[in-house]
DNA sequence: TCTTTCCATACCCGCACGGTATCGCTGCCT
DNA sequence: AGGCAGCGATACCGTGCGGGTATGGAAAGA
């Protein structure tokens, strides 16, 4: 069985990518022909055309499109694990948890102390990002993160349901809708939403927003509203008002990791939240 | 950013599951000192520690455990890689679904029609395997799998359910239980079940179980009894009876194919199968 | 202390990867 | 139509690195 290299990989992803050797060999910071005999290279080994040298463009062909997605997987998966091991091989063992900041449903502190008194914990490293956060998890720079279902992307990631919540609009006291005791979808419509850095372009209109004070500010000043979790009620300022949104889907917070994560301080972490998050829905919240 | 190769993730892993380098060279089809120095350069390169050198033993370190599990998902994921473009890249485009006889609860059929009636249906090649039928999904040597959850671990898969049965005892006509009119686990305890290919060992005693007529037969002979879908009603011989196991977990047999694939004829298939579950499940199956 | 075991070091060699120069094809412009 | 420009393929060359052999050195057992 011929075994495909991690160099050949990268070589053909810029190819792949460019659609053009000149330059994807630039990109790579090497010379257009030993990228070009590389690629023949894989080829042959294959035994599968990768691309269509017209001679004015080059195209994907089948094969090629299922191994581009093929090797982002591999590449991935490669640096994850570089810095995984990098991260288990420090002197100062910690458990790095990605949160958004007010994201947290009101649990954390309690998981922190819950964590805390696990045999065996580590200090825990908060960080705190706003969009793809899920990222940080896929390339290993982050062991657990606090993510919303179904507004973040889940495959790969094991989970652990913590709390879910209705949502509510979030606008200022003198908005159009500050009276209504609900609120529907439709009633949205023309509204500008907030733009999440790395959201999809397009989809919502209005400046994009960093953090949560920077969106409450925001709307405050009439630039938009927002549909956000009902537990960020504790946090309003006193010149927005809040509604239940009653078509809105319900979002759970859910404490995320890797697939096949196997580090003891990591369970130990998963059943301190998972133990929290089952005394709260037990007592009713 | 120092990139990993795949030729050091395959001598690294033959190092750390031999812990000990003369063994895993003799593996590699290599000497030793090569071996001994890729290693020491892996370290260098990562700045972690991976092994632990006694003068007699080797042992992995943490980080060293870390880049074990890793360098499994990376190597599994450049082999799958491999295969599914030498797939992708042959002259006749085809399905490859891969199922145990016997475990299609009667659906497979329709959906096979389902499919074929889809624009730009390929061919379906069938594919019969018993005992770790997920592997074939992971690695890249088939399509989809029809899978039973929660028998089987489906992570790193996307699913679609399909059908939700109860699980039944089947028993000789002779058996203690036969003429039980339902039986509860504990009843079972100390009944020889059958070991799958591939199962852990020691859980269940008794010979293994390659295909669904030896099982049977096995069964017949008072050898073993085993805890099988409803469906299999219909395959009945007719000197086996069947009773319900009241508690039982239901079992979901559920279509299954390798996450973010992106094949339109995939995407279809899958279309098909979940049409033809919601109208089986409609009609009150 | 002598032996055995096993990883590390020293040294050498061949090849495969990368660079430079050039060819050849093809579409485009005049 | 002919010349040109863009771009990938081919030819050829040098060198760095991966692999082999021989040997060292530390530690455990007899």
């Amino acid at each position: 069985m011929e075994r495909l290299e991690v160099r050949e990989l990268v070589y053909f992803t810029a190819v792949a990518e460019e659609l053009h050797f000149g330059r994807a060999a630039a990109r790579l910071g090497m010379a257009q022909p030993p990228l070009s005999r590389a690629i023949r290279q894989l080829e042959r080994r294959l035994g599968v055309a990768l691309l269509e040298r017209g001679s004015r463009r080059v195209a994907l062909t089948e094969a090629g499109a299922v191994l581009l997605r093929e090797s982002r997987t591999v590449l991935d998966a490669a640096s994850a694990a570089a810095r995984r091991t990098r991260r288990a091989g420090r002197a100062d063992p910690r458990l790095v948890l990605v949160i958004k900041p007010g994201g947290d449903g009101g649990l954390l502190p309690a998981i922190l102390d819950a964590y805390q008194a696990e045999p065996g914990a580590l200090p825990v490293e908060l960080v705190c990002s706003f969009g793809e956060r899920e990222i940080l998890l896929r390339e290993g720079r982050a062991d657990a993160a606090l993510l919303h279902r179904p507004h973040h992307d889940l495959t790969g990631l094991d989970t652990q349901d913590l709390l879910t919540e209705t949502q509510l609009l979030v606008m200022p006291s003198s908005h159009r809708l500050a009276g209504r005791t609900r609120v529907c979808l439709n009633d949205l419509a023309e509204e500008p939403l907030p733009r999440w850095p790395g959201a999809s372009e397009g989809g919502s209109p209005g400046p994009e927003v960093h953090d949560l004070g920077q969106l409450l500010h925001l709307i405050a000043l009439r630039r938009m509203v927002a549909v956000l979790p009902s537990s960020i009620r504790g946090q309003l300022r006193d010149d927005l008002v809040a509604v239940p949104v009653d078509d809105a889907e319900p979002t759970t917070l859910v404490l995320a990791w890797p697939e096949r994560a196997t580090s003891p301080a990591l369970a130990a972490f998963v059943r301190a939240a998972a133990a929290v998050a089952g005394k709260a829905t037990g007592h009713g919240g």
